[in-house]
DNA sequence: TTAATTTTTCATTTATTATTGAAAGTTTCG
DNA sequence: CGAAACTTTCAATAATAAATGAAAAATTAA
């Protein structure tokens, strides 16, 4: 397979992943471009490379500064704006965990904790806590496992596993 | 907290964690529903507790059994059909993480192999190799990691870390 | 078989989200 | 300062995704 095209399927999957995990189409893709880049990008490149606008590359950058998976590199002598990916994937899943947990897990336990307090012991409302104490624990549950994998050393967790399975 | 209030609180906010799942919110909505719902619920409930039409409901609930979170039940001399969820949140989990894995790792692996046989040994091409190379490592420790904790039983995930732990 | 009831489909509409591009803002340097 | 180089913002537009509702299909009972 030539280069060029093994480069576009690669933006197109990691994109198309992308959309299924709450991170807009565009965004994955420049992540994908800087991520196989073997130098810095500065916006017009990625602008020429992915044919999106001005606006769109600078929004979706900045977004992905936000999450913690791009960072700004500035050249000596030079006025424009570079920006490199992290190409370490275990670190990348780190932080995509991290952000996650921040923005949906976090919200979603408060939630539940304050749904505990509903008044009342009927049927309905027996099931409703039961069912939202059971979500809560598990959520908590996920929440100290996700701690210790995003504290953890590369191949901390699968060394692990794989010691278990024998 | 008012039951009702509490009901809708947490229908919104399962909604809302839902979008950013791959799952559409009106989807999550009839799942919270049904997570809290005493006894099963026939379409005509549903658009009537949600608000929603037919078609929506009809397509989502069967978007929700085509996921396996959610099975047709039928009752002796009625000729509607209802729905139940399960309740059992670990089974929840398991399920989803083997959709999501069928749906969204699966077939990045298989593009992830692909790409693999790249032409070239140009300092590009080397840089492509290797990041899509560990990705594809990464992302089979992940698979391996799914399915063991597809095939786990309750508590067996969080018992061992909890060991692990101390 | 026919009529009643229920489910499914799908073209159209509506709502949501992403993108554009030009204008405004910022930084750097002579 | 003032102009050039670059970045950011945001109202308008486009693209995408979700919802509606009526018609068609399927199922069941009489």
């Amino acid at each position: 397979m030539k280069y060029q095209e093994a480069k576009d399927k690669f933006i197109l999957a990691w994109g198309s992943l992308g959309s299924s995990w709450g991170v807009s189409r565009t965004m994955a893709q420049i992540h994908a471009l800087l991520l196989i880049s073997t130098s810095p990008l500065s916006t017009e490149d990625i602008m020429e490379e992915l044919q999106i606008s001005r606006g769109n590359a600078n929004q979706n950058i900045r977004a992905l500064m936000d999450w913690g998976l791009v960072e700004k590199e500035l050249k000596a002598g030079e006025r424009r704006e570079y920006f490199v990916a992290g190409k370490d994937i275990w670190e990348l899943a780190k932080q995509v965990a991290k952000e996650r947990k921040k923005r949906e897990l976090e919200p979603m336990l408060k939630v539940l904790n304050q749904l505990q307090d509903v008044d009342g012991d009927s049927k309905e409302v027996k099931e409703f806590k039961e069912v939202t104490k059971n979500i809560s624990d598990f959520a908590g549950q996920a929440e100290s496992t996700l701690n210790l994998f995003i504290n953890s050393k590369q191949n901390w967790f699968y060394k692990l596993l794989s010691k278990i399975k024998l």
